[in-house]
DNA sequence: CGATACATTGAGAGGAATCAAATTGTGTGG
DNA sequence: CCACACAATTTGATTCCTCTCAATGTATCG
């Protein structure tokens, strides 16, 4: 059964196809593609800082997130991955890595040579319309990801990380909307908006004691999703859901 | 004289010659698409944040820079165009702009019908692959800027740009490596990395006064190389000039 | 029940922002 | 060549935000 053999790629394929118009002949000749599964533990690197890497790595299951690291130890996330998620999208084009991908919880993931890629794109201009825009989703959301870095204050950075995950979780259907599980500690919060784990905590609390969020253990509570958005001053059009 | 017509469109050419390798042929469809040239005052807004672009607009002589800015007017330049660069390649599949594009000097440009370019994409997987390259390559520049902005100090800050700019201009053969115009306010250098003009100004001076620059107008000097790298942090992998 | 990881809280220090003012640079026109 | 206006930079004083350090609280798990 190839084809359930091939039911992991799904997630990929579905993520390609909210970008670009995909027929079944693309559909088909993606899940054709050769590709083994992987699994990772929680906290362990998936890819590191210049890594040369040979295959593009597909997220099925867990969180994953990458990031870099200053020569004084500070380390910025730079981007939060979901299942469906290409870790690695560079590589198909770049061989260097110039970041760590890191497990958030246990993952698993399909793991696909970049040269079978490489020859699929020439192939199929569909399929590579589909990874080109990808890219081109992603590098927004790099620029969304810097105004809250340079230009926002500690509430409005972590509430905005918070309205994203509500919006892309929504967008897989694994969050309700109104509250969902934050896999991610308060450090690994504060490596993602540039703020120490300690001011994490004092924000999120502040952001509970003024009722735009409710917490308890590593659940998220959003009461008042639309006094949550105007503190972030969040507008989902940089994540390109739907055009 | 078509070809020579069409000379403004080489120095597009040659980034994409730089991020994969172009045939004669590549290079002759890519001076054949239909363009025509236009020119922005300094200051003036090329592009605007919610716009429908269908053009896509290479700049060709000049600096530009796309900002953000946030509901309470803070302004976060993300990233600095010189000549070659496609100021808006997001529109190639993305017709809805995420960001602003302000000409920083006089600039001119080529403009090209995304149509035009989308119809050359699937036509030519090679000039397909070098356009996703440069995409994959902004993304590098978008996440080293994050690390940037989240986990330097304002030294940091500033040196790892004017190591960028150093860098950008030595590949354009603008600048000699050893000194260059700086063809940015302090505002809005302060708009690249996360301060205030006022703090710029301190910054660079103190920078000058440990001997990492010197300073004369908007001339910025670098007698130490190695010294002002170290500052910053800087590492040249991730612009990918080359592999 | 200790061991470990994560979260909370407080005190103190420091970096950068803001506000305000002075200075310098740049260009224009008389 | 000077006077003027305007933009950009520099400097100082003050305030505020966030960090660091340290201590404590709270689960979770073997």
């Amino acid at each position: 059964m190839p084809y359930n053999a091939a039911a992991p790629l799904e997630k990929m394929i579905e993520k390609l196809a909210m970008r670009s118009s995909l027929l079944d002949g693309d559909r088909a000749a993606l899940i054709s593609l050769p590709h083994s599964i992987a699994s990772y533990d929680p906290g362990s690197y998936i890819i590191r800082d210049g890594d040369i890497a040979v295959r593009c790595i597909v997220l099925i299951s867990g969180f994953a997130f990458r990031h870099k690291i200053t020569r004084h130890g500070g380390r910025q996330i730079v981007s939060i991955h979901m299942p469906g998620d290409i870790i690695n999208l560079n590589n198909i084009h770049i061989g260097l890595s110039d970041y760590n991908v890191q497990a958030v919880t246990s993952c698993t993931a399909v793991t696909i040579p970049v040269k079978d890629l490489q020859e699929l794109l020439i192939d199929n201009s569909a399929i590579s319309a589909a990874f080109f825009t990808i890219s081109l989703v992603e590098a927004s959301s790099y620029r969304e990801w810097m105004l809250n870095l340079g230009r926002r204050d500690a509430r409005g950075r972590v509430s905005h990380l918070l309205c994203e995950f509500a919006v892309k979780l929504d967008t897989l259907g694994i969050g309700p909307g109104q509250s969902y599980d934050l896999p991610m500690t308060q450090e690994q919060i504060g490596d993602a908006v540039g703020l120490s784990a300690v001011h994490v905590s004092r924000t999120l609390k502040s952001l509970a004691q003024d009722g735009l969020i409710t917490m308890n253990k590593r659940g998220i509570g959003l009461p008042n999703w639309n006094r949550l958005k105007d503190e972030a001053g969040f507008n989902a059009r940089y994540l390109h859901i739907s055009e």
